[in-house]
RNA sequence: GCGCUCGUAGCUCAGUCGGACAGAGCAUCGGUUUCCGGUACCGAAGGCCGGGGGUUCGAAUCCUCCCGAGCGCACCA
């Protein structure tokens, strides 16, 4: 419909002339719904441009408005306030799009705004030094739903998984399983004491300064001495450590996003960047165009030509590449995929790591419009008004796994969706695990396992959502309330696509319980007359298909029952 | 010190492009049930949209300064 009356209002202003071509002509859903269904506020914003009354525009855009549009769309045009033209919906158009919406079921919501258009969303991008955190869970839930939403509009996704194994942090892994598994092997082996956040932990003598202290790692190591007996103490190689822990942990990992309900198209690692030369490339191209320099045994990217603070180092002193080459390097790999759209879902703790990531890439001849960025702020565990403690560093945290444990992958689904990424999450466990309205994942599934109910009782009673149907029966208020509220869905979907904002659709949701609600309350389905009754079971039908639609873009279940 | 994000009702937060009297949920107070899931619905109360200046016909939204919070400012990722 919005699509429909912007059409229509170019072509009058294309009539009336002196009206831009990149003039913006935006609909809007008034706040108040006495202003009709859609507002265009064109006539005050020309008001200036024309140096004309914006009431006397508005009155004229109207008048030719009235002439050409369907009747059976709009039936009203009306000028209000300072200028604004209110548009007010047929009954028709209500009629027709409930119908087609119960013939799309479970596809409507789908668009094709973007359809053959390839989009790569790259999320987690957890190193494997151990379990998701609650903060890596805020980021796949986020990167997951993000993909999903890009789907709906008809994108072609690639969902990827990028990790760093082969530098600092898995020689410190490397180690510290090593240090455990020596000890376990070992008899009387000598301990030393770390100071860990004002506490005191013991540890063997070999175990690394900034070792991972988490007792997965004894697992691991224990896991090694199981398989391998002793044998591995005389080897001088770190790699089979390194390498049981980096597989035990993603091992881990996965099984963890599986119970998110996440699955990834496709891994990227650093070593294979190495192996492949991709990162000795763009170290190339980017000495090609002058933009390296060494010092202090250090090669420096000239990041201060971009205006940025300072200059970056490329390749570490001990001849190691910072974390931002590999990076550019996978970064070019998308490229060669040519991935028309490329988003990044970060912690906001990387804000100042992608500038030069983007500089580089720039350099070597990429389109960065075509990167984007998503940042997220942290989240806050909270029980009631306490906040839970954790210190990532001892790996004494609720880890995301313990989080679905304790309130379940829909819930902590959901809680991460329902707000802007942008704002810090304070996460509820004691509201999380309510079953009751306080609780919005609860209310949502509630209202669907009602509906279901409602239907199955209707079917009892002999209807059928097969029957002929007349839903221009559907003439309360709050039917058509409920049928307008159904019908804006495709385009919530589309607006939470295009913003890369997940968290339009759980409020979107929750308005769509409640005008259910509302509906069923002034409503009765069983017990009307039967053509009355059975238009009223395909509202609750087409209810029921954008909740569970809706529900699983989020990747949340629709139960029947609860 | 510099950069990013944020500051909206008692609490948690919406408010996509500047628009018509600032919204929701929870909490509080009051009401509704012979009836298809009352785990619901209706209503009341509650806000100088952190503060000052500016741009505009119009600002929670844009610009600027100030205050406050979080996160960064590595040869960690």
């Amino acid at each position: 419909m919005t699509d429909y009356l912007q059409t229509q209002l170019r072509a009058v202003l294309d009539d009336l002339g002196g009206v831009p071509d990149d003039f913006d002509v935006a609909l809007e859903e008034p706040a108040n719904e006495e202003h009709g269904d859609l507002a265009a506020n064109t006539a005050l914003r020309l008001g200036s441009l024309l140096d004309d009354n914006p009431r006397s525009i508005a009155e004229t855009i109207a008048e030719r408005l009235r002439d050409r549009v369907d009747p059976h769309r709009i039936k009203s045009v009306e000028v209000a306030g300072p200028g604004f033209i209110n548009f007010r919906f047929a009954q028709d158009y209500l009629f027709d799009g409930l119908a087609e919406l119960l013939a799309q079921g479970d596809t409507f919501g789908r668009t094709d705004a973007h359809t053959g258009e390839t989009a790569n969303v790259e999320y987690v991008s957890a190193n494997p030094t151990g379990p998701l955190t609650v903060g890596h869970g805020r980021n796949a839930v986020l990167g997951d739903t993000i993909a999903t939403l890009l789907e709906w509009t008809g994108y072609d996704i690639t969902r990827e998984y990028y990790f760093n194994n082969a530098g600092r942090q898995m020689r410190v892994l490397g180690q510290s399983v090593r240090a455990r598994y020596e000890a376990l092997v070992g008899e009387d082996v000598p301990t030393k004491t770390l100071t860990v956040d004002d506490e005191e932990v013991e540890v063997p003598a070999s175990f690394p300064e900034d070792g991972y202290l988490g007792t997965y790692i004894l697992d691991i190591a224990e896991q090694l001495y199981e398989e391998e007996g002793a044998s591995l103490l005389t080897t001088e190689s770190l790699a089979p450590f390194r390498q049981a822990a980096e597989e035990a942990i993603f091992a881990d990992i996965e099984a963890t996003l599986d119970r998110l309900n996440i699955e990834m198209d496709g891994y990227a690692n650093e070593q294979d960047l190495h192996d492949g030369g991709t990162v000795q490339k763009i170290l190339d191209g980017l000495t090609e165009a002058g933009l390296t320099y060494e010092e202090n045994g250090a090669l420096w990217f000239k990041t201060t030509e971009f205006g940025r603070e300072k200059d970056r180092v490329l390749v570490k002193q001990s001849g190691e590449p910072t974390y931002r080459t590999p990076d550019i390097a996978y970064h070019t790999t998308k490229f060669e995929r040519d991935f028309g759209l490329m988003i990044d879902v970060f912690g906001a703790d990387h804000h100042a790591a992608y500038p030069d990531v983007l500089d580089a890439l720039d350099v070597l001849g990429y389109d960065t419009d075509r990167v984007e960025v998503i940042l997220y702020q942290f989240v806050t565990l909270v029980r009631g008004d306490e906040p839970v403690k954790m210190s990532t560093r001892r790996a004494n945290y609720v880890t995301l796994d313990d989080l679905i444990d304790e309130v379940g992958a829909d819930v902590t689904r959901f809680f991460f969706l329902m707000r802007s990424a942008d704002t810090h999450l304070n996460f509820d466990l004691e509201l999380a695990q309510e079953a009751s309205d306080k609780n919005p994942v609860f209310y949502l599934q509630y209202a669907h396992a009602r509906i279901c109910s409602i239907i199955d009782k209707a079917e009892e009673v002999g209807f059928s959502p097969d029957a002929d149907v007349d839903l221009s029966l559907l003439t309360h208020e709050a039917e058509l309330d409920l049928i307008k509220e159904l019908l804006d869905f495709p385009q919530v979907l589309r607006s939470a696509a295009e913003a890369r904002a997940p968290h339009f659709v759980p409020n979107y949701l929750e308005d769509v319980a409640t005008t259910f609600s509302q509906f069923y309350d002034h409503c009765r389905i069983i017990g009307e007359d039967n053509d009355l009754a059975t238009a009223r079971m395909h509202l609750a039908l087409a209810t029921k298909t954008v909740l569970k639609n809706g529900l699983t873009v989020l990747g949340l279940s629709a139960p029947r029952n609860m």
